[in-house]
DNA sequence: TTAATCTATTTGTCTGAGTAATTAATTGTG
DNA sequence: CACAATTAATTACTCAGACAAATAGATTAA
């Protein structure tokens, strides 16, 4: 195949901070994962040939290659030789993965998907509350005083009020010591802060949600578990309806 | 660097059924993800250089970095021009990534990431089995109906009895029609599977399960959410005790 | 002390060749 | 005709070597 056809702009690394595109494959990564993720390649589907591909996208093989790799780390597609390149079933993707939820959201985001995401949050973040409030660190409890100071300077539909809101929960799941938990926040947190930012830049929040954390706190001050879950239980829900709101019309 | 000393034997693609480790990249990405969780490389240190370690491995550039791609998409190097490459903080490291949970049940797994794991799943799983019952989709029961009668049939010593016990979980995580849920409980389970093949290898079961999981597929039929995720409770408890009991000593 | 510049080192990208694995067609065999 | 063994063709995989780009650290200037 000739470089006569191209389909698409040439790829060019993103400058981001801490990006995932600053290098030339990791453009290609995210050009390929956030398709796949938008459904413009199903399961099944082959990725042509290296060969044909690389030059598709005007990239050397290698490039392409290692690009391929992270993909496949993530589930998304398996390489065979003879069988070439093809997207894995749904379930064998890592939805999960920090990049892969971001890719998700590159796009337009699945309703559905949006909606397991938060249900996965109003599972675990209130158990991790009640772990907390059993642990009742004290350096962590410091942590949570601090984020919470930072929300009540700043309003959340600030950048630093989103900040600071992050910066509680991650908080509380440090002072749950559980790693599986903290690696599992730190994804769903990823996405749903994707999706508060899409949600502010349309209108502000309705409500002064301070005194909703402040509970939580307390309650883990007091290491009454049931009373921190409960008090959590009830933020995740106000944050789904927020959310609700904004993604229905 | 000469290629004289050969600090470690030859890299050699493992053969697998759908293994990790198929390829020589693949190989070279398990041992050294392996090697990083069993803290043989801290957050910190450098991977040598891309030459020097390739010729270390006696493998040549291209598959080294493909390795080395596989490991960044997890969150456990990251390499920059100049700098090398480095290990990543254990906070940014996928540890739900299935193939990094492989890795980290390679060598000896670290007691307090196994209770983490546990309590984890004593989180999601009652709170699955809860959406299940509410969902109640009857192919998904019929699904619970058939690994509960593989149960009946083989003992869960047997490999047929674990298998027959994962797809009851399986069908439960199904049923709650939660995407997120599901990848999710994929990693979680695959590690589960690990260590209990672990444990199954020192002692048989001692008691029959069958009832136990009886009970939450009788309550999620009958969409008692509340006595679903209870039963669900028990069962993962009852895992969590039985593994306690092989790990200790 | 601070800030700008330079340089050496390291990763990133490209090219082209050859190897190994696997599917699919083909042939042989009961 | 059905089925197993063989072969051929396609594809990913591995290797080697060169050059480009980026940057941490030293050097110099203000």
């Amino acid at each position: 195949m000739s470089k006569t056809t191209a389909p698409t702009e040439p790829i060019k690394p993103v400058r981001e901070p801490r990006g995932t595109g600053r290098r030339l494959y990791g453009a290609i990564a995210h050009k390929l994962g956030a398709a796949i993720l938008a459904g413009e390649y199903l399961p099944g589907d082959v990725l042509s040939g290296e060969i044909v591909f690389s030059e598709l996208l005007d990239v050397s093989r290698s490039a392409y290659r290692e690009a391929i790799q992270v993909l496949a780390a993530k589930g998304l597609v398996e390489s065979r030789p003879k069988a070439g390149t093809r997207v894995l079933p749904r379930n064998r993707w890592n939805l999960l993965d920090p990049e892969v939820l971001g890719w998700a959201f590159a796009g337009q985001p699945d309703i559905a998907f949006v909606r397991s995401l938060f249900e996965l949050r109003a599972i675990v973040e209130p158990a991790a509350a009640a772990l907390a409030a059993e642990r009742r660190d004290k350096a962590a409890l410091k942590s949570m005083r601090d984020a919470l100071a930072g929300m009540t300077r700043h309003t959340l539909a600030s950048e630093a009020g989103r900040l600071a809101d992050r910066d509680f929960h991650n908080a509380i799941l440090l002072a749950t010591g559980n790693d599986a938990l903290i690696v599992l926040s730190a994804s769903v947190c990823a996405a749903v802060s994707w999706t508060t930012q899409f949600k502010h830049r349309q209108r502000a929040l309705p409500r002064n949600p301070i005194p909703d954390h402040r509970r939580v706190l307390d309650a883990i001050a007091a290491s009454d578990s049931a009373a921190a879950s409960e008090a959590m239980r009830v933020l995740v829900e106000l944050a789904l309806e927020d959310t609700r709101q904004s993604m229905q019309p």
